[in-house]
This record gives C-alpha cells, sequence and structure tokens, in this order.
DNA sequence: AAGCTCCTCAACCGCCGGTTA
DNA sequence: GTAACCGGCGGTTGAGGAGCT
C-alpha cells in the first residue's frame, strides 16, 4: 500500500498568490513549522493550494533572509565559477549564495548572466552560415555592435587580462548554439581573469579531454604539448617563444587533428595573431573585428566560426 | 494612444531518489 | 519486496510589464 495523494488537483488553486494566502501561510509556519509535511500543510493552513505550491512560495518567497533584486559582481562570480564546474545544479550554486534562491539564480542566469557571458561572441549577420531562422531564434540580443558595447555587456569580468583567452573552434563545439558546453568554456575562459575568480580548468566536462595536443603555426610547424591538460597551463610568452605566432591550437585524436582554440591576451592580440590563412584555424582582420575560421585539409576557408568585435 | 515585441520571473510540470505502508 | 507517495530538483511556461514604433 502507498500513501493518499497530495492533492485533490480539481479542487486547489494556481497561479499568483494573493498578499492574504501569503499571510495564511507565514502566520501558519511561524505558529506551527511545516512539521515535516507540506502536503497536509495547505488544509491545517486553510488554504485552497497543493502543498508543493506552498513549498515553493515559502523556500522562494516567504521564508524569512531572502534576498531580492539586483547581484554583485561577487555574486556573478561564484555563479560563473560554479556552474563552470558543476553545470545547472542551481542549488548546490545557491547554497554557496546566502539569501539566494535556486530558482533565483537560475531566472538570473537564464536571462541575464548567460547573456552577459555571451556578450564575448556578436554574430556576424552577413555569414551566409548563420543567417537561418534556427539561429536567429536561438541568439536575438546581440547587435552587431562596438568594442563598447561588448565590454558593457562584460562588465567587471574584462579588467586587465593577464592569462590567455582560448576560443573554442566551431570544430569541438558549435559556437552559436547556446548549450550548455559552448557556456561552461566561456565560463571557464572569463576565470582567467585576474579579477574573475579561481584559475583552475575543469576540462574534464570535454569529450577529448586528455588527448595530445598541438600548437600550430603560420610557417607549418608544429609543438606537441602533450596533453590539452598541458595546453591550458601554458602561458601565451611560453607559445611565443616556440615561434608560434598563430597561436591556433589544435589537438590530435587516433592521429587526426581537431582544432582546439586560439590563444591571446586581449582580443586585439588574438584577431593580429590569428589573421594568416595557414593552418587549421585563420581569421581576416578588419578595423575593429576579425572573422574566425576554421579550415580543410587543404587550409582553405570551410567553416566560418562567426565575427569577433573587441 | 494603440499595438506590437521582447524580457522578467513566479509558478508549474515532470522526473528522480528516498521513504513508507 | 514493492507500489506509490514525498520532497527536492531542473526545465519550462506564460502573465504582466517595459520599451519601442
Amino acid at each position: 500500500m502507498g500513501r493518499a495523494p497530495c492533492c485533490d488537483k480539481a479542487n486547489v488553486k494556481r497561479g499568483p498568490w494573493s498578499p492574504e494566502e501569503d499571510a495564511k501561510l507565514k502566520d501558519f509556519i511561524h505558529k506551527f513549522g511545516t512539521a515535516g509535511n507540506w502536503i497536509a500543510l495547505p488544509q491545517k493552513a486553510g488554504l485552497r493550494r497543493c502543498g508543493k505550491s506552498c513549498r515553493l512560495r515559502w523556500l522562494n518567497y516567504l521564508r524569512p533572509n531572502i534576498k531580492h533584486g539586483d547581484f554583485s559582481d561577487d555574486e556573478d562570480r561564484v555563479i560563473c565559477n560554479l556552474y563552470a564546474n558543476i553545470g545547472s545544479r542551481w542549488s548546490i550554486i545557491a547554497a554557496q549564495l546566502p539569501g539566494r534562491t535556486d530558482n533565483d539564480i537560475k531566472n538570473y542566469w537564464n536571462t541575464k548572466l548567460k547573456k552577459k557571458l555571451m556578450g564575448l561572441i556578436i554574430p556576424n549577420n552577413n555569414s551566409s552560415s548563420y543567417n537561418n531562422n534556427n539561429y536567429q531564434k536561438k541568439l536575438p540580443y546581440f547587435p552587431s555592435t562596438s568594442l563598447h558595447q561588448a565590454q558593457q555587456n562584460l562588465g567587471p569580468f574584462i579588467t586587465g587580462p593577464e592569462q590567455p583567452i582560448i576560443i573554442p573552434s566551431a570544430q569541438q563545439n558549435n559556437l552559436f548554439t547556446n548549450n550548455n558546453n559552448n557556456l561552461m568554456m566561456i565560463a571557464n575562459n572569463l576565470q582567467n581573469y585576474p579579477n574573475f575568480g579561481a584559475t583552475n580548468y575543469n576540462l574534464q566536462n570535454y569529450p577529448n579531454f586528455g588527448e595530445v595536443a598541438s600548437c600550430s603555426s603560420s610557417d607549418g610547424s608544429q609543438m606537441s604539448f602533450g596533453t590539452n591538460k598541458d595546453i591550458i597551463n601554458i602561458k601565451r610568452e611560453e607559445i611565443m617563444s616556440f615561434g608560434h605566432h598563430d597561436g591556433a591550437i589544435y589537438e590530435e585524436i587516433n592521429n587526426q587533428q581537431f582544432n582546439f582554440g586560439y590563444f591571446g591576451n586581449t582580443m586585439q592580440e588574438i584577431a593580429t595573431s590569428c589573421c594568416t590563412n595557414g593552418n587549421s584555424g585563420s581569421t581576416t582582420n578588419s578595423s575593429n573585428n576579425f572573422l574566425l575560421y576554421n579550415n580543410d585539409e587543404n587550409c582553405n576557408k570551410s567553416n566560418e566560426i562567426g565575427m569577433f568585435y573587441y
């Protein structure tokens, strides 16, 4: 035998809570607590609500010390840092931010913070590759605009970068699908800024993590670094000292080369260091933007990643 | 002023693991 | 041992509001 159903769904009220309902729930919980049984609570409190609805209302809105409103830069960093490491585990993230609820953080991430991070990437509307309805629907919020606007989007995150930026390549991750991997990659990249937070990457989330990796240069030479775990610990100066001026890196998996990303301390450096048409991964440069490509085996630009503004 | 589009966020839905009868 | 509930969680929805034309 199981238990009785939690509530009569046909006879419970749904939708927004009235101030009277809020007062009833608050008053009841202050007097009697939840007694460890949300399902029985509404009847005892005189509420025509489902127990689950009461629980949600209390936890997300009525309980004491709930913080509403703007998130601080510190909170932004904590959320990004944790999202980069554990993904959308909102309840765990919320546990690190006193007064914030998982629902609040989830909403904040989905409506604001994600866009702030994605502000690194501004679509190239002239690109036929991405000029389709699906793409437009997925990323409607980034007008082709200026460095100033990109900086506005990024807010406090870009402040004197000293570590490399790695832009994931389209071969490994399709930048313009709004999926968790891309966001985690971007969040990971932002961690490298001194004012951002932890500097450790967590690339175990990537399917090819740990495979042999190489760095390419426009002269065709290559340098193998062992694993891409090594690559993320290599400073740009070291790459330059090897003579790998392009900063395009890729990894070798089963003797096949997969574009991995690009190094540079600033967007401008990436733009200028990646502007040749040599190895896999190259760009063309213009005044304040650059186009990022993947090349095919014949070094032809075969896969346009997108337009980046700096 | 009206109509439209886009954004926000409270609330709901449905699933899962643990618990209970 | 097991069927079914409970609490918790993440994903999704849609009403209402803001902003634009």
